[in-house]
DNA sequence: AAATAGCATTCATCAAAGAGGAGTGCTAGA
DNA sequence: TCTAGCACTCCTCTTTGATGAATGCTATTT
């Protein structure tokens, strides 16, 4: 379907776009393919009818389109070798050995969106795919409590909980006894029903306060499952690329990442680096978003590099592979 | 120094600059005023020479100046009554009594975020004012420790600590005793130094692997003092505002959204409701930045507005005010 | 059959020019 | 002290034309 000379084509211009953003022309290629414009013009001409190269205009150069890049990282572009100035930033992190998991995350990623000039996610895992491991309630005054929430995915959250003097410790305790007998398994956003439906019942019998004991932890819990866990860095990068000149577009993806269920639905389930560009992520058709998946420690969540369609694939592959597989090994 | 008639007319201006962003013409006063535009035009001239105006080009109509607005704000505005709406939008947070307090300033934050259009801020007291109040510890696997540590002004965080399994339960408990005697009261930004001087070379007699211990509280700690707390609520709100009508502008305020420092030097110490018009703030002179400091139940925090200098000054301040007042007197 | 040279054509970009209109400042008179 | 009137400034919008970078197509060469 696309001849070899075209495909070589293609990914001069890709490559080409990529770094310059400007429409592509065919005199420019003319070097470096070692013949005419005008046989340029043609294979270009065949590359758009075969749907990889649109133009702005009737008579400006090429920009890839979708399918074109979609092409190109199927089936033209190389990873390439890490460059010893990335490598070395990132091995501060994870060398650090007294770093723990989630900070190594975070440090990763941010570098990984200072190194690239595009927006970088971390995205623990949703609510219905984190079961509740354990609770703990710590005192820490007269009427006020911290409750500690852990999941088996290892995530933990503290939460406060106030509570009246009358209730003594040792409801408290009972009721967190109970909890974790009763509950321990049940992913996240299902524990607020048990909570009403199985343990409110027989709280209420061996409680006397249950009522108040009852809507503190109802709350930890509905709180719990509500926040999401994620983490932005470099939300104004993306904004420094030139496709982003617009005030309307640059508004328009900025209340994208304000806007929490948007940003919770780039979670990712598929393991390796995953590459949606355009209209393929459901996130902005302007961006392209590349995923991954990570796992370590029993914590589990998402990656995510958000840049614009014409983006650095054959380097920000094997940076998030890097991150991943270090993330992945330990420190 | 200025006459009542020209503390009118800038009152008019003002309040006609706020709602419709466009520069306010001496013809468009006449029937208010009910006078001819010459008239109105000298005085203007008058406030202009006295720095409470200014125009956008030579046949403009007038904008109020930086002073302008200080002048309204200190002398001529008057608070306006909550609308019904407003109230009971917030009522709804404030006669939720299972919420506890950060929840319910999160919430109402984010309301007075939507109503106005602007975007909001909360900010938990810097690391610096933070004193360690206690530390606790949960262990929830072999080699995972959960550490929680409390402040004096009721913050809470809790922190990984990964620990090899030759470390000992009752070490770590030992260990954690002794921080516990040694540096609460300590403000938290300097507890990572006394750690250093104090601690460590206790616990390198009593405790085998003090090594090992030391590091990990050590990195708590310093985590803990770097994190500050803060929230933003409808980042994307104020772009929507005309005076960020251009990429640059957009580009600018939402890079110093991004920049913790920046986002910290917010922080209020002064209790009332304070405004820091345009040049006023050391956050960005196209803005306005209305803050108040909160405090109960020992929690202490700024909570913070920033919109446009053109701000709807009489609708804000109360706002702010009915939060605060709610918050400190406790749901 | 493939590659190329040549040419008309399209369109973005920029600068200049002009019309219209919204304001102002100033002056002279009420 | 106020106001009518007028000259003037400058924004905004539209038009125009020049320039140049591309393209597509066709006829010719290889």
């Amino acid at each position: 379907m696309i001849t070899g000379r075209q495909e070589e084509l293609l990914k001069l211009i890709v490559e080409e776009y990529i770094k310059t953003a400007h429409p592509v022309s065919s005199k420019s290629l003319c070097e470096t393919l070692d013949c005419s414009s005008a046989t340029i013009r043609n294979e270009m001409s065949d590359l758009e009818e075969a749907g990889m190269l649109e133009k702005t205009h009737i008579s400006s150069g090429r920009v890839p389109s979708e399918k074109g890049y979609r092409y190109y990282v199927d089936n033209i572009m190389r990873p390439k070798e890490l460059t010893g100035e990335d490598v070395l930033k990132l091995q501060t992190i994870f060398q650090n050995n007294s770093l723990v998991l989630s900070d190594v995350i975070k440090k990763s990623v941010e570098i990984i969106s200072e190194l690239t000039t595009y927006t970088s996610l971390i995205l623990g895992s949703s609510s219905s795919e984190n079961k509740l491991s354990k609770v703990e309630v710590v005192p820490i005054s007269d009427s006020r409590l911290i409750a500690l929430v852990i999941t088996d995915k290892g995530h933990v959250e503290n939460k406060d909980i106030v509570i009246p003097k009358i209730v003594s410790i040792n409801e408290v305790r009972q009721t967190v006894e109970l909890i974790n007998k009763m509950i321990v398994g049940t992913p996240i956003d299902e524990v607020s029903t048990k909570l009403e439906f199985e343990v409110k019942p027989v709280i209420a019998k061996y409680i006397k306060q249950h009522e108040v004991l009852y809507n503190a932890f109802y709350n930890v819990f509905s709180d719990f499952a509500n926040e999401s866990i994620f983490k932005m860095s470099g939300t104004s990068n993306i904004l420094k690329q030139p496709e982003f000149n617009d005030a309307d577009k640059i508004r328009d993806i900025v209340s994208k990442f304000d806007n929490k269920e948007m940003v919770k639905a780039i979670e990712e389930d598929k393991n390796g680096i995953n590459i949606y560009i355009g209209s393929e992520n459901n996130f902005d058709e302007n961006v392209t978003v590349v995923k991954t998946r990570y796992k370590a420690d029993g914590e589990e969540g998402t990656i995510a590099l958000i840049g614009p369609k014409r983006m650095e694939y054959d380097r920000v592959i094997p940076l998030l592979q890097y991150i991943k597989e270090n993330i992945e090994r330990g420190d």
